[in-house]
RNA sequence: GCCGAUGUAGCUCAGUUGGUCAGAGCAGCUGAUUUGUAAUCAGCAGGCCGUGGGUUCGACUCCCUCCAUCGGCUCCA
């Protein structure tokens, strides 16, 4: 007999050899069914493997991740079996789960293709694979018998996978026909698979690396219940409708034209009222943290770069030089606000007294992102920052770091961005040649981030290989309505260009001394934040940010004259305010404008120009009722405080 | 940049095996209507069927080039 602690400390004894599943069994006929996976001490396995000895076990459903995670990759693996089906020949790479689905990347045999056509018949495949109920079977394997096994069927993916693993950590899983190269853990057998859809199909390195070969990853997704499978089909055609890309369009927000040029975004006037605003709502935060603003060139000369480093690092991959009449004279396009910063400081001595000394700009740039990588507005060739470089003395960096935390943090509290995650981006551990700067400072830059998180207390994860080329970043990352990663606002610590640009400042010592410079950007930028506020909101922006607060529906035409009075009324008061004059019924008028996301809709006719007051009907939400213009003024107002407190920094 | 897909009116989409197939709804314009909380009615106008080439008696439809967009990969100062 063993012992098996569960997770609420109960202990429970079976008979040695005894399963993840009898275990549920013994708990409830219900639970059994469901159960997918177990954790046992610290390792999740399938649940159809026996437990030899005392163990604490926590048992996982489709529920829960570690249940997703199984599930999810043994579908991997019989959409595997599907494909080595109808394509003979066909070699495979990894197969993992994803946040929802997996993908397998697999190498078709010469000459067969693999398009959406093909999609319906390896789903129907795939659940036939699993009406058949075959088990998953765990086998541990040597390492000499693994390579034997893949050398036979020509598997170079597999060899090359297996050659990197250690000898006696190597297992196998099959089912049905179908072995593959596995850690596990696994489903107890393929008939849990209820659903199965095939997603998508796309390119993909060998190892992620350009230089190898691309094979084709094919996405899926499966579920226990058919009908989850439709529920997750439908909330993807919702998330869809948040598209910023889509409502940019509906809301007349921004555009773009292939005259123009690929990934430069034109703002369109709402849109660019919802930039002001959001530019001027972030101006008064930095006048409050002692920031100064600098307006700096669109363009620099070449040499400007080549001291920063960038024209190494990305002057090949940039917009070309800008050229003169004067024989080799160059200008580029500015990538970055910073070497024109530095420049700044340079512009005269600077004492200790003076710092830290914080120039703040919303400088346009210019990068010539790849075309596969431009989307929206979140990945453009043009784009604004609402970007600041502070110079400071070393003993001041911690404070300074941990000013700037407070600034992003509250701005992404003001705008409910609350799923947001905190990456500390560190070097490659392995590649070192990416980074300029010596070994010495960029410790002194890792650990200066590492402790300011520390003392805020806020939960970051380090993502080695993330950092920029001259120094380690602190990232706030939000999801779009697809639940696709961006980085917004980022802190970075740089010891390099000041050296790079030799700045330097008097000390109470009387002698010359380095300031050391944070890079930060709340917003990111302009427009990749307000792509991600667009999502997060479905477009119904704040009260306080959106370009028209209310409009004025006349029910007739023959109270065109009092709607324009009213919203003459509003606008004293100001309140963003127009009248939709059009000879449409109120019905209409009023879904369109909801339609249009406008938070108020104040309505008018005959009653509510004989007494002078307004009818008000909230978007979303509906009629409020009749109030007069001076109280629906102070409900707005009193909304829009309630939000905007700047001294809630 | 790479892999795959897509590209018909301002928008959303129809268009059968290549042969009166250039269509609809919304938006727009004109007129009627004067409207009470999510689409009033009628008429009109609107398209080098992304671009350039090819196959064919004939191409929106088949093939190729390029451009742009979409989903990924790689990249992201």
């Amino acid at each position: 007999m063993i012992n098996i602690t569960f997770p609420d400390g109960a202990i429970k004894s079976y008979e040695s050899g005894v399963t993840g599943l009898d275990i549920a069994q013994s708990i409830s006929h219900k639970l059994a069914k469901e159960v997918v996976s177990v954790k046992v001490d610290d390792q999740v396995w399938d649940a159809h493997r026996p437990i030899v000895k005392d163990a604490k076990i926590q048992l996982f459903t489709f529920d829960d991740r570690e249940g997703k995670d199984a599930f999810w990759h043994s579908s991997a693996h019989i959409m595997a079996e599907a494909l080595e089906f109808f394509y003979p020949g066909i070699k495979l790479g990894i197969g993992p789960t994803v946040e929802n689905g997996f993908y397998y990347d697999v190498d078709l045999p010469e000459g067969a293709t693999l398009t959406d056509a093909d999609f319906k018949k390896i789903e129907d495949k795939i659940l036939e694979l699993s009406r058949q109920n075959n088990p998953f079977i765990r086998t541990e394997v040597s390492k000499e018998q693994a390579l034997k096994t893949f050398t036979d069927k020509g598997d170079e993916y597999k060899l090359e996978l297996i050659k990197d693993l250690e000898d006696g950590t190597i297992t196998f899983y099959q089912q049905g026909q179908f072995t593959d190269l596995c850690r596990g853990p696994h489903i107890p057998n393929t008939a849990y698979i209820k659903a199965a859809k095939i997603l998508n199909i796309a390119g993909a390195y060998w190892r992620g690396n350009e230089k190898n070969k691309q094979l084709t990853r094919v996405y899926g997704i499966t579920f226990p219940k058919q009908k989850m499978l439709s529920e997750y089909l439908e909330q993807l055609e919702e998330a869809k409708k948040r598209d910023h890309r889509k409502l940019g369009k509906e809301l007349d927000l921004f555009t773009f034209s292939s005259r123009v040029g690929m990934g430069l975004p034109m703002w369109m006037p709402r849109g660019a009222q919802l930039r002001e605003r959001l530019e001027n709502f972030l101006k008064k935060v930095q006048k409050d943290f002692g920031y100064l603003p600098v307006i700096t060139p669109h363009i620099g000369n070449k040499d400007l770069y080549v001291t920063s480093g960038h024209y190494a690092k990305y002057g090949a991959d940039s917009f070309q030089a800008i050229h003169t009449p004067q024989e080799g004279e160059e200008y580029l396009l500015k990538p970055m606000n910073c070497p024109h910063h530095c420049e700044i400081f340079k512009a005269r001595p600077r004492s200790y007294k003076d710092l830290p000394i914080r120039f703040a700009e919303f400088g346009t740039v210019y990068r010539y992102e790849q075309s596969g990588e431009l989307h929206g507005l979140t990945r453009v060739r043009g784009f604004t920052q609402d970007d600041a470089h502070i110079f400071c003395r070393p003993d001041q960096l911690k404070e300074e770091f941990l000013k700037v935390m407070d600034i992003v943090l509250y701005i992404f509290r003001v705008l409910k961005f609350e799923d947001f995650s905190t990456q500390i981006s560190l070097r490659d551990k392995d590649d070192r040649s990416k980074y300029i700067g010596s070994e010495e400072n960029w410790e002194k830059a890792e650990s200066a981030i590492v402790e300011a998180v520390n003392e805020k207390g806020i939960e970051a994860v380090a993502e080695y290989g993330e950092a920029a080329f001259y120094g380690p970043k602190l990232d706030f990352m939000v999801k779009d309505a697809l639940g696709r990663k961006w980085q917004l606002g980022t802190i970075q610590v740089d010891y390099n260009l000041p050296e790079r640009f030799e700045l330097e400042y008097k000390g109470a010592d009387n002698s010359m001394h380095r300031p050391v410079m944070i890079h930060r950007a709340p917003f990111g930028s302009m427009e990749r934040f307000v792509a991600v506020l667009i999502e997060h909101t479905a477009g119904k922006f704040p009260l306080w940010l959106t370009p028209e607060q209310c409009v004025v529906l006349p029910i007739s035409e023959k109270y065109n004259e009092y709607a324009k009075k009213v919203s003459n009324l509003l606008e004293n008061y100001d309140i963003r305010s127009f009248v939709d004059e059009r000879n449409e019924k109120i019905g209409k008028k009023i879904r369109d404008n909801e339609l249009m996301r406008i938070p108020y809709l104040i309505i008018v006719g005959e009653k509510e120009e004989n007494d002078q007051t307004i009818a008000v009907r909230k978007q979303g939400e509906g009629d409020l009722g009749v109030m007069s213009a001076e109280s629906f003024a102070k409900m707005v107002q009193e909304e829009i405080d309630k939000v905007l407190v700047f001294n809630q920094i």
